[in-house]
DNA sequence: ACAGTATATGTCAGTTTTGACATATACACA
DNA sequence: TGTGTATATGTCAAAACTGACATATACTGT
């Protein structure tokens, strides 16, 4: 929950509310964060099981490779707005989408 | 699912993607704004549970009282992203916010 | 080495979302 | 009737997000 697991995320523009150092994340921040990072994964997942390249994905959703990109490396630039859309697009269900969100990481099969 | 359904959602303002017509929002689509009047439906409880007004809430998420309305009356111009800040400032888990994607509405105790 | 494909990252103008404000409605209780 | 509190709705400048583009890296095959 804290300081080990923060150090873990590489800040990639990421400038949260009024919190400047990356380290210094509430628990909140942190949670929302993981949120779009575990959205990222789903969308990645789905793109691929289904044999589509960024760029096809892409096309799908009307919008650009470099952005589908940024929705799977967790980007600070893109809104949860934009994963849930795709995510749909891709035919995922609510119920689907509940399941990426509530899971912290994954088991993590080590 | 279908015609019936989204003949009960009252158009706010919305004009989802290419579409122009309400009475003609895809699945997707109504899957989107279903999940924003859920998670809407959510922070009005949360709120209400732990006695704040409106602005009240708004002043703990550093946001107004219209944006808090605006947010808990499913408005189109309010985005996820706000409403699952607002509710991971009121403490909500991530589980507890996948609940709230996941149901369609609510058992409807008639 | 070169060409083709897939993904990542930086930038930016156009669009959307935001907080703030004004204002309206509704309900209480003096 | 007024005064106070709570919520809803419209508007707008400023901030955040978006698609598009350029470009970089990496991994094929040839």
């Amino acid at each position: 929950m804290t300081s080990t697991k923060r150090k873990k995320l590489k800040a990639k523009g990421w400038k949260f509310g009024d919190v400047q150092d990356f380290l210094e994340l509430s628990d909140e921040e942190m949670a929302f964060i993981e949120m779009k990072l575990a959205l990222g994964r789903s969308l990645k997942e789905r793109r691929q099981r289904k044999g589509l390249s960024q760029a096809a994905l892409a096309r799908l959703i009307s919008s650009s490779q470099s952005r589908v990109a940024k929705m799977e490396t967790g980007d600070a630039s893109v809104s949860i707005d934009l994963l849930i859309k795709s995510l749909l697009a891709l035919g995922a269900s609510r119920k689907e989408l509940a399941k990426s969100i509530e899971q912290s990481k994954r088991p993590a099969a080590a």
